[in-house]
DNA sequence: CTTATGAGTCTTTTT
DNA sequence: GACTCATAAG
């Protein structure tokens, strides 16, 4: 109940806490005219701080400033005392962004900002569902499943069903529940539309009906639950959805074209007016001030903020529709549109406006900035992926010694497997960086283990993590013993932990009833340790163990440290490195939020997202895909596989609305770069492990010829790789260091080149303006043909750079020695740095000037 | 019951 | 080309 303390303040209060709360941002004293919540801000943005009634929309085109808009109104309502923080839910993306929000309020506000919800769709409903979740079957201990866990759950109930040889897999099936889930429906209203007399159907439906039988009886919810469930917890009980209703005034919904069914569904009960016979129950009991003239309680007011595009999350359920249709679906809204853009260059903002006005379907909408042009975007076309990825690290050390900083730059892909050759590059020119997203610390093996020890402490009755826990370490209990366990169970109503207990009224060998004793005890004994309920002492269950001790405890005990250890594989030092880098988080967890226990830390673990490992301080560039860049901005963007069949992704290709989707995906590219954008594509590259041609993406060609400054166009692109690309990257004609900032009039020359096009004898490409897409393509169509003909005769690709790795961690090397460098050749080495395995070797090439390089993996010789 | 080997499948994008 | 999975041998 002490949420709700501040919910119906007496009239005499109300003024009191936010005395003490003054010019947290502006720092006019106290001035009554101009409100510093105000200041600076333009027109729409003052406007969409201001504006009050049931729904708002803020149509809030990329950089223009939405988050301040957001934290601003936040901070207006209670400032000017029309709302109690508590009756504020703010709903964002990722955490991150909960986070960056919920700290700018705080610097506004102060102490004032306290008892605010900020946070994901997926955080507030857990914390809605661990409330509530004794009202509907489940135990507030319920455990998350991640995709990998469903997917888990599924392959097992797929393989009892004998679905597989009707083609599910627990890949598909996963995808197929999930939308439907997305779409608020469950088995049983699938069964009633579903075609009986396709045998497909049927069993779909019996795995969903299964897959829903089992997941309660793990006491766990999928992802998709989150949503779905609390949605249908408030439709089956009014006086649970009341009290939410009641307590949330001012909703904000962040990202709100990313919303799928379930969250719009949510949001619509969330806003729903109470009506007078339900407020009437209501504990505390309602004050006059909170009904209106029937006794009803008002829905809450609504603000939603949005871009139709950028929404890039169709495949997950978004729908778009959402946003379009807001003004007919909240009747009253109010439609604020912030179209200036405070992040990005002209040059950028034309380029992104450009490509994204070929998608027909949309509302007009032009960003602008009053920053000026600033630099051309470059263009680069690599041979190969490696060839690309070694522009990307140059250029990227050159900015780097241009003065930016490493955390000032990132850059973006498509697919996750592009990831392999660009950190293999900048592995190599020693520039630090890390990968978002992509294979996840949690998604790890070994870090899976551990948790899965954790998890079954929270909930003993979880089949996935309790299997999980019985294979690691390696103790002798097999896929037999785990089966008859789980039988066993089962039969019994009793938690997986005390099965184990009680292992020896089955029957086993003497070897794994052993092991399996030893187990449960542990899990026993962790589970006191936890303060977890399995205590018959009532006086030992009182402050939260810290989890780190926890985990401590069971990694001690079962020596998984040790073993992987033990092991002569490298890869497992590494995974030990892992475990004890787990220890670590969870201490970090617990100085954080002391008093949290386990179930808040693998709340917490279970609900990260891809944009939330990002830490602004690590100095690190940032890799990710264009999915996780959303919300994000860099001084230095690079994006890159800018190919056909790449992005736009093959895949869409044929779907409904695919292309405009990739579309939206490039625009959203595009829009994170502030300063510099780069886009790069190789004309080569390999999918599943052999080599095939790649074609420039149909977006190039959308954005304006000038815009670009081509170093090498796809056109240009040599067959030999190695150390000769140099020389074609290598300034031309004019040179482009001298005159790249052309003035907004001097595009008419190259635009002229552009229209040039067609007639393949236009050959004389090799021309200095190197920015003519449309020869270029010609060129390159040329060559492509060429590279498949000598593919098709056997001959392979000449020069192609080994990906193999190398090792030469033995190789000594001095200030003065001479090196060879696969990708440039010759060079003199002028300091060594670092220590073993991390040396740098500081080196000036005769083409290419300095570089850094490291030692141990570079594709370097010494040359006598 | 664990481990080694080979075949088969796969790659969009994510909370 | 990498990973998972099934099969067979230790």
């Amino acid at each position: 109940m002490s949420d709700f303390e501040l919910l119906s303040p007496d009239g005499g209060a109300l003024s009191s806490p936010f005395d003490s709360v003054r010019g947290g941002a502006g720092g006019a004293s106290g001035a009554r005219g101009a409100d510093p919540l105000l200041d600076g801000l333009n027109p729409p943005q003052a406007r969409a701080v201001e504006a009050r009634g049931p729904a708002l929309l803020i149509v809030a085109g990329a950089g223009s400033g939405k988050t301040r808009v957001l934290t601003h109104r936040i901070a207006h309502l209670i400032r000017n005392k029309e709302a109690w923080p508590s009756q504020i839910l703010a709903i964002t993306f990722t955490n991150k962004a909960a986070s960056e929000m919920r700290e700018r309020v705080a610097g506004l506000l102060g102490d004032a900002a306290e008892g605010m919800w900020i946070s994901t769709f997926h955080s507030a409903c857990v914390r809605i569902l661990r409330r509530e979740a004794e009202r509907f079957g489940y135990v507030a201990g319920f455990t998350i499943y991640d995709s990998a866990d469903s997917r888990a759950l599924l392959k097992r109930i797929i393989k009892e069903t004998e679905a597989d040889s009707y083609g599910f897999t627990p890949a598909n099936t996963s995808a197929k529940i999930s939308r439907l889930k997305n779409e608020l429906s469950d088995a049983d209203t699938y069964a009633a539309t579903a075609n009986e007399a396709d045998p497909r159907e049927r069993i779909f439906v019996e795995i969903f009906r299964t897959y829903e039988q089992e997941l309660r009886r793990a006491n766990a919810f999928d992802f998709d639950d989150l949503i779905g469930q609390t949605v249908h917890l408030f439709r089956s009980h009014p006086d649970v959805a009341a009290i939410y209703q009641r307590r949330f005034r001012h909703i904000l919904v962040d990202e709100y074209q990313d919303t799928n069914h379930a969250q719009y569904s949510l949001i619509r009960e969330l806003t729903r007016s109470v009506d007078p016979d339900t407020a009437d129950r209501l504990v505390p009991p309602v004050r006059e001030r909170e009904v209106d003239g029937t006794g009803a309680i008002p829905g809450a007011s609504l603000t939603v903020v949005g871009d139709s595009d950028q929404s890039i999350y169709a495949f997950r359920g978004a729908d778009i529709r959402n946003i379009v249709e807001f003004e007919r679906d909240f009747p009253g809204a109010e439609v604020v549109k912030l179209e200036q853009n405070y992040r990005s260059t002209q040059n950028i903002l034309s380029a992104a406006n450009a490509v994204i006005g070929n998608n027909f379907d949309r509302q007009e909408k032009n960003l602008f900035t009053t920053e000026g042009d600033g630099e051309k975007i470059t263009g680069f076309t690599g041979y190969s992926q490696h060839d690309e990825a070694r522009f990307v690290a140059e250029e990227i050390e050159d900015l780097h010694r241009a003065g930016l900083a490493y955390g000032d730059i990132a850059v973006f892909y498509r697919t996750n497997s592009q990831t392999r050759a660009l950190e293999e590059l900048l592995i190599r020119s020693a520039i630090p960086y890390r990968v978002l997203g992509g294979t996840k610390f949690y998604e790890r093996a070994e870090i899976k283990d551990a948790m899965a020890y954790l998890t079954s402490l929270a909930n003993p009755y979880d089949p996935i993590a309790w299997s999980r826990l019985l294979g690691v370490p390696k103790r002798g209990i097999g896929p037999m013993a785990e089966a008859q366990l789980a039988v066993f169970q089962e039969a019994q109503g009793i938690s997986f932990h005390e099965a184990m207990l009680r292992a020896d009224e089955i029957g086993f060998g003497p070897k794994v009833r052993g092991a399996i004793l030893g187990l449960g005890e542990l899990l026993r004994a962790a589970r006191m340790a936890a303060g977890g309920g399995g205590t018959e002492d009532p006086e030992v269950e009182k402050k939260p163990t810290p989890v780190a001790d926890v985990l401590k405890l069971i990694l001690d005990e079962t020596e998984m440290i040790e073993k992987l250890r033990a092991k002569r594989d490298p890869q497992d030092e590494a995974r030990a490195e892992n475990l004890e880098e787990l220890v670590s988080v969870a201490r970090e967890f617990d100085v954080r939020n002391p008093g949290a226990g386990l179930l808040e830390f693998l709340t917490e673990v279970s609900l990260v997202a891809a944009a939330d490992e990002l830490d602004d301080q690590s100095g690190t560039v940032s890799l990710m895909t264009l999915h996780t860049a959303k919300g994000l901005e860099f001084p230095a963007v690079f994006i890159t596989g800018v190919e056909e069949g790449l992005l736009p992704h093959q895949m869409s290709v044929d779907e409904i609305g695919g292309i405009n989707e990739e579309r939206r995906l490039m625009y959203v590219g595009i829009t994170r770069a502030r300063k510099r954008l780069y886009l790069t594509l190789a004309s080569t590259r390999a999918t599943y492990g052999d080599i095939g041609v790649a074609m420039p993406s149909r977006f190039l060609q959308e954005i304006p010829d000038s815009l670009i400054d081509w170093r090498q166009t796809p056109g240009e692109v040599t067959s030999r790789g190695g150390t000769e690309s140099r020389a074609l990257n290598a300034p031309r004609g004019e040179g482009r260091s001298g005159s790249r900032s052309s003035r907004s009039s001097g595009r008419p020359e190259s635009s002229v080149v552009f229209g040039r096009g067609g007639g393949s004898g236009a050959a004389a490409v090799a021309e200095p303006a190197s920015g003519n897409m449309q020869s270029a393509l010609d060129k390159w169509r040329e060559r492509k043909r060429l590279a498949k003909e000598a593919q098709a005769a056997g001959g392979g690709f000449p020069n192609l750079v080994g990906t193999s790795i190398r090792d030469n961690g033995d190789l000594e090397l001095a200030p003065g020695d001479r090196i060879r460098h696969e990708d440039y050749g010759e060079g003199r080495v002028t300091g060594i740095t670092g220590e073993g395995s991390k040396r740098v070797a500081h080196t000036v090439f005769d083409s290419v000037g300095e570089r850094k390089l490291l030692v141990k993996l570079s594709p370097i010789t010494k040359v006598e």
